[in-house]
DNA sequence: CAGTTATGATTATAGACAGCATGTC
DNA sequence: CTATAATCATAACTG
C-alpha cells in the first residue's frame, strides 16, 4: 500500500514522499484495513518506531473534524506538536499544565497535543472544545495500568466517549499480554504486529559473549577485573565501547542515579568520542555539582541522564545523543519512556531495582521499551539489546525478559484515592448526583470493563463516606453534591486528600496568633500533602532535622506530638525547609549540597509548591478566610 | 604510640501529571 | 524475604 493510494491532500502526500514515506509498514497498511483512515476505532499494539506516529497522523488528517492527541508526558506532548506542525496545512496546538495556548485558541485548532491530566481537567472544566472533537488518539494506552495515573487514563477515555458519540478513537499501546482487552473495552479494531523498520536482536551477555534470540553470538573482551573492579560493569564498559568503534551510539541502563553517574564517570576514562565543544556548551546550563561533572563526561563524549538533573541539562544529553555528538547516554529507566532516543545498541546492565523493601525484577514491559530504544531507523542496518547477566542467570533472564511476553494491562481504578478523585469529579463537574448516576459513569471504564461482576455503587459508596467526611462532598437523601470546598478541590485538580488537609491547615492558622503565621506555615500545609512528593530524609540529618521542626514548633499547623506519622511529617518539614530557603535567596547549587537532593529535585518541588500554594488560595477563598502567605511565598517562588 | 589498613556497620536506592493570572523582551 | 555499592566507624595491625 502505498501513501499516493491514501485519501490524503496533494500537499500531504508530497510531505510525506519528500520524508522518505512512500509506501505503508506492514503494521501501518494493517491499521489502515482495519479502518484509521476511514473514521474507524483502532488499537494498534505494535513495537516503538515502526510507524505509530504515522497511524496516529492518518487517523488524524482524515477524520471530519479537530483531533486530539493525548500523551503521558509533558516532554512528549512537545515533541509531538513539533512533529505535527510540519504537516503542511495543519494547524497544531498544545495544552500541558507547564505549557499552555489561550483556551479559545485551543478549539480552533485541527490538532491539539495534551497531557492526559490536562485533558481530564478540560473535561472537568467544561471546555467547549472537547466537545467538538471528531478524533482521539492515545499514546501508550498501556499506562491504563500504571497506578496512580491509570485510573485518571481510563475515565477520560471513557468520559469522551460518553460525551462525544461518534468519536473516533484510535489507541497505541506497547505490545502487552492483553491488548484484546484494551481494543474490546474501546469497541476497535486490534492491530497487533512486532514488525520492525529495523531488525532488533535481543540477547544476554555472560562469559564474554553475547548469545542472542535469533540464534546468533557476539563475541566481547572484557579485559580482566581486578579485585574493585565489578564484573557487570566492566562488560557494560565493553559493550558500550564495541558498539562506539564500529561506528554505533550506545544506551546504556542502570539501577539508580548515582549508577549512572559511576557508569558515565567510568566510560569517561576511555575518551570515547571528544566532544569538548559540548561540555563548554552544557558548562553555560550553570553550574552545579551535578551539572560540571556531566560537562566533564560529555567532553569524552559520555553523558548521564535521570530524574535529579534538571530539565535543561536532560533535554541538552538528548539532544546532542540525537546530534550524533555523544556517543553514550548512562541512564536510569527515565530515558526508555520519554522522548525518542534511538541507539544502534542499549545495554541494560541492572535488571533489578530495589523498591523499598526487597529487591525487584524490572516490569517486563519497562525492559521492552528499553530494548526498542535499539536500532536507529535509516541509520543503523539493525539495533542490538543487550541484558548484561552471568552464567548463573543467563537462563533465567533469556526466559523472563528475551522470549517472554510484557504483562498484562489491569485496572487500577479500585485505588480508593483514585475512586475519591474521580467520584468527587464527576459530582464537582455535573455529571452525575447520586450513587447510581456516579456508577453509571464508570459504567464505560476500563475497570467496569474488567470487572463486570464489581457492583460499581457500592464501590463509589464506600468512597462517598471518606468524601463526606471531608467536607468535600454533601449527601442529602440519594442526592450527592459537591461542597464549596469539594468543587475548589476538584477545580485546583488536587487529590482529595490533599485538599482536605489544606483545608484543615487554614483552619489551624485561623486558630493562630498573627505573629506564628510565616512563610514556613504556609509551605508546611502544603508540603505535608500526597500532592507534594517528599523529599528523602537521611539518618544524618534527622537530628538536625528534628531541631529545627522544635525550633519553628510555633509556626507550624501540626503539632509535633500530633503528628501521624511522625516520620512523613518530618520528610514534609524537610521539604518546606528547602524550599523556603529558596525563597530567601539560596541557589540551587547551596540546597544541593546541604540536602543531598538533585538539581532536578529542587526544581520539580518549586514548580509543584507554586501549584499547591495557589490550590490553597482558592481554597481559602472558598473559606472565606484570609491567608495572604500563601500567595506570598508563591511569589517569591518564581524568581 | 601513631598512623594505616582491614573489617564490619550503616546508609541509600526510578519517575513526575495538574491551576491560574500577570508580567516581559 | 531476594541486593549492593559507597561511606562511615571501629578494630586490628604495622613500624
Amino acid at each position: 500500500m502505498r501513501v499516493r493510494d491514501l485519501p490524503l491532500s496533494a500537499a500531504l502526500v508530497s510531505h510525506y514522499e519528500s520524508n522518505g514515506i512512500e509506501e505503508l509498514y506492514p503494521p501501518q497498511a494493517a491499521a489502515v484495513e482495519a479502518g484509521v483512515a476511514a473514521g474507524g476505532r483502532v488499537v494498534a499494539a505494535i513495537p516503538t518506531a515502526s510507524g505509530k506516529t504515522f497511524i496516529a497522523e492518518l487517523a488524524m488528517l482524515t477524520a471530519d473534524g479537530p483531533a486530539l492527541y493525548i500523551v503521558p508526558l509533558r516532554a512528549l506532548a512537545r515533541e509531538k506538536y513539533e512533529t505535527f506542525d510540519q504537516l503542511p496545512g495543519v494547524s497544531v496546538g498544545i495544552s500541558t499544565g507547564d505549557f499552555d495556548a489561550a483556551e479559545e485558541e485551543l478549539g480552533d485548532h485541527d490538532i491539539v497535543v495534551a497531557t492526559s491530566e490536562k485533558v481530564d481537567s478540560a473535561i472537568r472544566n467544561g471546555a467547549p472544545w472537547v466537545e467538538r472533537l471528531a478524533c482521539v488518539v492515545v499514546d501508550e494506552v498501556h499506562l491504563l495500568g500504571a497506578p496512580g495515573r491509570g485510573p485518571t487514563l481510563e475515565v477520560t477515555l471513557s468520559t469522551l466517549q460518553r460525551r462525544v458519540p461518534d468519536l473516533q478513537l484510535v489507541a497505541l499501546s506497547a505490545t502487552v499480554d492483553n491488548p484484546e482487552a484494551i481494543a474490546d473495552w474501546l469497541d476497535a479494531e486490534l492491530v497487533e504486529s512486532a514488525w520492525r523498520p529495523v531488525s532488533l536482536r535481543t540477547g544476554v551477555y555472560a562469559d564474554e559473549s553475547v548469545e542472542f534470540d535469533d540464534g546468533t553470538d557476539l563475541d566481547v573482551v572484557v579485559p580482566p577485573t581486578g579485585p574493585n573492579d565489578d564484573e557487570a560493569t566492566e562488560a557494560t564498559v565493553a559493550l558500550v565501547e564495541d558498539a562506539v568503534e564500529t561506528g554505533g551510539q550506545c544506551l546504556a541502563f542502570v539501577r539508580s542515579r548515582r549508577e549512572a553517574e559511576a557508569l558515565a564517570d567510568r566510560l569517561a576514562d576511555e575518551d570515547l568520542s571528544p566532544a569538548p565543544a559540548l561540555g563548554d556548551e552544557l558548562d553555560e546550563l550553570g553550574g552545579t555539582a551535578t551539572g560540571r561533572q556531566l560537562s566533564e563526561c560529555a567532553r569524552t563524549g559520555v553523558g548521564f541522564h535521570h530524574a535529579g538533573l534538571r530539565s535543561a541539562h536532560r533535554v541538552a544529553v538528548e539532544n546532542a545523543f540525537r546530534d550524533r555528538r555523544l556517543a553514550v547516554i548512562c541512564a536510569t529507566p527515565t530515558l526508555a519512556a520519554g522522548v525518542n532516543v534511538p541507539a544502534r545498541r542499549v545495554v541494560i546492565r541492572d535488571q533489578k531495582r530495589y523498591t523499598g523493601d526487597a529487591m525487584e525484577w524490572i516490569p517486563v514491559l519497562d525492559v521492552h521499551q528499553m530494548c526498542g530504544r535499539a536500532g536507529r531507523p535509516h541509520l543503523d542496518p539493525f539495533g542490538e539489546a543487550v541484558l548484561v547477566g552471568d552464567a548463573d542467570t543467563k537462563a533465567e533472564l533469556f526466559d523472563r525478559y528475551v522470549t517472554a511476553d510484557a504483562e498484562a494491562v489491569d485496572s487500577q481504578f479500585a485505588d480508593p484515592e483514585a475512586l475519591r478523585t474521580h467520584v468527587l469529579s464527576v459530582v464537582a463537574s455535573g455529571f452525575a448526583d447520586s450513587l447510581d448516576g456516579v456508577a453509571d459513569v464508570f459504567s464505560a471504564t476500563y475497570y467496569a470493563h474488567q470487572n463486570p461482576n464489581v457492583d460499581l455503587a457500592e464501590l463509589v459508596a464506600e468512597v462517598v463516606s471518606d468524601l463526606e467526611a471531608m467536607e468535600l462532598l454533601d449527601v442529602t437523601g440519594e442526592t450527592l453534591s459537591a461542597t464549596t470546598l469539594g468543587a475548589q478541590t476538584s477545580r485546583q485538580y488536587v487529590s482529595p486528600t490533599t485538599g482536605a488537609r489544606i483545608v484543615s491547615g487554614i483552619r489551624t492558622i485561623e486558630t493562630m496568633a498573627d505573629d506564628r503565621v510565616t512563610a514556613r506555615t504556609a509551605l508546611e500545609v502544603v508540603c505535608d500533602t500526597p500532592d507534594m512528593h517528599d523529599t528523602y530524609l537521611g539518618n544524618q540529618e534527622r537530628a538536625q532535622m528534628y531541631q529545627y521542626a522544635r525550633s519553628h514548633a510555633a509556626e507550624f499547623t501540626t503539632a509535633m506530638h500530633d503528628a501521624d506519622p511522625f516520620e512523613e511529617w518530618l520528610t514534609a518539614v524537610k521539604t518546606a525547609r528547602i524550599l523556603h530557603e529558596w525563597t530567601e535567596g539560596s541557589d540551587i547549587e547551596e540546597l544541593v549540597e546541604r540536602y543531598r537532593i538533585g538539581p532536578g529535585d529542587v526544581e520539580s518541588r518549586v514548580e509543584r509548591a507554586e501549584w499547591l500554594l495557589g490550590a490553597a488560595d482558592a481554597l481559602c477563598a472558598a473559606l472565606d478566610a484570609d491567608v495572604p502567605e500563601f500567595r506570598e511565598v508563591r511569589a517569591l517562588l518564581s524568581p
